[in-house]
DNA sequence: ACCTGAACACCGTTCAAGT
DNA sequence: ACCTGAACACCGTTCAAGT
């Protein structure tokens, strides 16, 4: 009887019915190999719910929506992104972008979510959020420029990497690869002069000339140089501001 | 018989049936009027439809599917992005970029559209593309220097505008507002000294710290550092390629 | 307390049928 | 050629019912 009872719990008929209870921490958890796995045109509460055994309906007593176990699913994944302290704040900024970038890199599918969404208001990290108010304002950004700073800081973290591992839409009969192809191998030189000296090396690897994202086709020289550029255009910017005071 | 047929076809059952038929261009208009009245999570191919007072499987014979008519719709409202000519090639960018931003202000809802998605890819404007490679190759740029300033303009241009307008959840039971407002209130100045000293400057001013998007809040200083940051930041990154060679 | 199960109000898209 | 209309395979979410 007891046997029995334990079969039934492990779930010979809800085929993939895992024998631990749910959990907000299991659903993120299953949230993320879903999305890893699937991509997210399969990433549905539904799916999630298929892939832990259990009706959808489920989760919503760990889980008030599905905005927020995004926010969750986002928490989760950038919980450690925060960089090692550094007393050159150029290095610091540096080092917090590449690892934003490799969390990115690590789940991809991602990206749409983090980028256009203002979910992750929902989920702040406050340790980050100080961690780069008090790096710029040793750096010596104050007021005003302070936030600033921070707005351009948090859009150099997640800018690139939202735009290099964009959703790539299912395009099965190949439409936007040959469109996008044949249109860049026509270009007219006399239009399009420099765009057509120099079409191999931009194909699959400048932005909006692409039907791979960054998963399949990394765009890392651009990463260097944007964010580089960002990080000394800021310290420019710092200079001057000291030298308007 | 004839002003029957004509009170007919003015379509005095459907209520909003325009007298004028279908077309691709009819559908990109209705789509962003919808997309500009209702926001996004009312932006459907259903709802569509709806407002032009035809059955949403009436489209597919215009359109062949809802991502390409993103592209269509932000093909259209990004027709004139492209700014004048300018001898500068910085004063170009820093132009290009803001008139970017005006277009998104103007329709803010499209903004997580752009940003995170490469469906912009279907309906790329060779004329934006060639015009910021040969600007980039006037200041000197070339080759795989070229590839990646590219790619950091494109990312530059759409990158604080994705941001500064990202979506807003649907929040009626005021939630996110009441606990993000709580928790940055909260914050205990011994672990979050800066923030709990900047608190009023950063609310709904600083990203990540804000229920409200661009819409209702616009992040103006930040969009004018973080501009000049990468564009005098490119300017140094030229100058470090002309002194290796 | 936690999950089932039916139900509601939506989606995008296909395809046969009408005109 | 262009639109109707039914149908399919999905969604997120609410809520009563079970245990």
């Amino acid at each position: 009887m007891t046997g029995r009872k334990d079969a039934d719990r492990r779930g010979d008929s809800g085929r993939k019915r895992k024998s631990a209870p749910l959990s907000s921490e299991a659903i993120v958890a299953a949230a993320i190999d879903l999305l890893d796995r699937e991509g997210l045109d399969n990433f549905s509460i539904r799916n999630i719910a298929k892939a832990l055994g259990v009706y959808p309906t489920a989760l919503y007593w760990h889980v008030p929506s599905r905005h927020l176990l995004i926010a969750r699913v986002i928490a989760a994944l950038f919980a450690d992104v925060l960089p090692e302290e550094n007393a050159d704040w150029r290095l610091w900024l540096k080092d917090l972008f590449r690892r934003y970038r490799d969390i990115v890199r690590a789940h991809p599918n991602v990206a749409p979510l983090v980028g256009g969404h203002l979910v992750s208001s929902a989920s702040v990290d406050l340790n980050l959020v100080e961690a780069i108010l008090s790096t710029l304002t040793r750096a010596g950004f104050e007021d005003e420029d302070l936030v600033a700073a921070y707005n351009s800081v948090v859009v150099g973290m997640c800018g690139y990497a939202t735009q290099e591992f964009a959703h790539v839409f299912p395009d099965p009969e190949r439409e936007l690869e040959t469109s996008l192809a044949a249109s860049v191998e026509a270009a007219d030189p006399a239009r399009y002069p420099v765009l057509a000296a120099q079409r191999h090396r931009l194909l699959n690897r400048a932005l909006v000339l692409r039907w791979k994202n960054g998963n399949q086709a990394p765009l890392e020289s651009g990463f260097e140089m944007f964010t580089n550029s960002l990080i000394a255009g800021l310290a420019q910017e710092l200079e001057r501001a000291r030298n308007r005071a």
